[in-house]
DNA sequence: ATATTAAATGATAATAATTCTTAAATAAGA
DNA sequence: TCTTATTTAAGAATTATTATCATTTAATAT
C-alpha cells in the first residue's frame, strides 16, 4: 500500500528517526478507519506499552506539519487522522462514527475540472474535501471494525 | 434572510418557547460566521447575561437533533453551528480559521446528479458536503468579521 | 567507539471544550 | 389558577488536548 517504509519518509522529511515515530507512522498506514489519537496510542501499546500520551499527540502534529499525513474532521469532538494523502473522499456513517476511504478518479476529475474554470472570486482554491453523509446499507461479511474507544458522553 | 420568526420555528418543531431557546436561534441566524458554541454564548450574554453555558450547548444539541440548524465541521477541536439547513458548501481558510458559505447550485446539481447516476455500491447517501480549503486574496472591504474568541493553545 | 548536543520523550500538571447532576424555575395545558 | 412535565442555572465532573520540564536518545563529529 505504500511505496516508502516509513523509516525513510522520516529521513526524507528531516526528522529524527525514533521508535515512536515508526511507531506511530506504521501504525496509522496500517489503519483504514481514520484514528483517532486515542486508538492509535492503544494500538501501538499492544507492542510497546510505555508510549506517552502526549509523545502521540505532538508526533502526529509533526506529522501533519510536514504533510506526511492529514488529518480528518469528524462530526465529533475528537481529532482523527489519515496516511493517505492523495487526493480522495470521504464516506461518514452516524451509526457507526466510521469514516471510510472512498477513492474515485473521476469524482476528483469533474470536481477539480469544475473549479479550474469557475473561480470562486477572492478565493484560492487549495483543497477539495467531499464528505459523504449516510449509511451503509450492506451489513455484508466485511472486515470493517470499528476500532475507536469511547468517550466523552 | 429566514422565513419564519425563531418562535413559529420552535412550536413547529414540538418546542417550548422558551428566552434562552429564542435568543440562541435568533444569535446563530443572525450571524454568517459559523459560531461555536462560546460565541454565541458571548453574543448573547450582551443582552441577556444570565444565561448558562450548560443550557447553551443543551440547545444547540435539541436543535440539531431536530433538524433546525446543522453541526459544522472544524479543523480544530471546536464544535460551529450553522443556521442555514438548505444545501450549500463552504469555504475553509487555514488563515482566520473562518468559515464561510458557498452557494452554488449548478455545483450542487452536478454533484446531486453524479450521484444519482453513480450509485455508491452499499451505501446510502444522505448529504453532501463539500469543504473548499484555501485562502482569500481579497483583503478588500469587506465586512466580515471572525467573531470567535480564542481558546485552546 | 566516545563524546557532544540538539531534539525527542515520559511523566505529570494545566487547560479548555463538553457533559452530567440536581435543585429551582417556568411554559403549556387543564 | 393549578398542575406537571420540561427546562434552566450552577457548579462539578469528564475528557481531549496542550504545556512544562527533567531525562533520555539519535545524529554527528571526533
Ligand atoms: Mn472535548
Ligand atoms: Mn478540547
Ligand atoms: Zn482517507
Ligand atoms: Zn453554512
Amino acid at each position: 500500500m505504500f511505496e516508502e517504509d516509513a523509516r525513510n519518509t522520516l529521513i526524507k522529511h528531516g526528522l529524527k528517526v525514533t521508535p515512536q515515530r515508526l511507531a506511530v507512522l506504521e501504525t496509522l498506514r496500517s489503519m483504514n478507519t481514520h484514528p483517532s489519537t486515542d486508538t492509535i496510542t492503544g494500538v501501538i501499546r499492544e507492542k510497546y506499552p510505555h508510549i506517552a500520551t502526549g509523545t502521540v499527540y505532538k508526533i502526529l502534529e509533526t506529522f501533519v506539519e510536514k504533510g506526511m499525513i492529514k488529518r480528518v474532521t469528524s462530526d465529533r469532538d475528537i481529532m482523527r487522522f489519515d496516511a493517505r494523502t492523495e487526493p480522495h473522499h470521504h464516506l461518514y456513517t452516524a451509526q457507526s462514527g466510521q469514516i471510510t476511504d472512498y477513492f474515485d478518479d473521476e469524482l476528483t476529475r469533474m470536481l477539480e475540472d469544475y473549479f479550474r474554470k469557475k473561480q470562486i472570486p477572492g478565493f484560492h482554491l487549495e483543497e477539495i474535501r467531499l464528505q459523504l453523509v449516510g449509511n451503509f446499507t450492506d451489513t455484508g461479511t466485511d472486515d470493517e471494525q470499528g476500532h475507536d474507544s469511547r468517550h466523552h458522553k
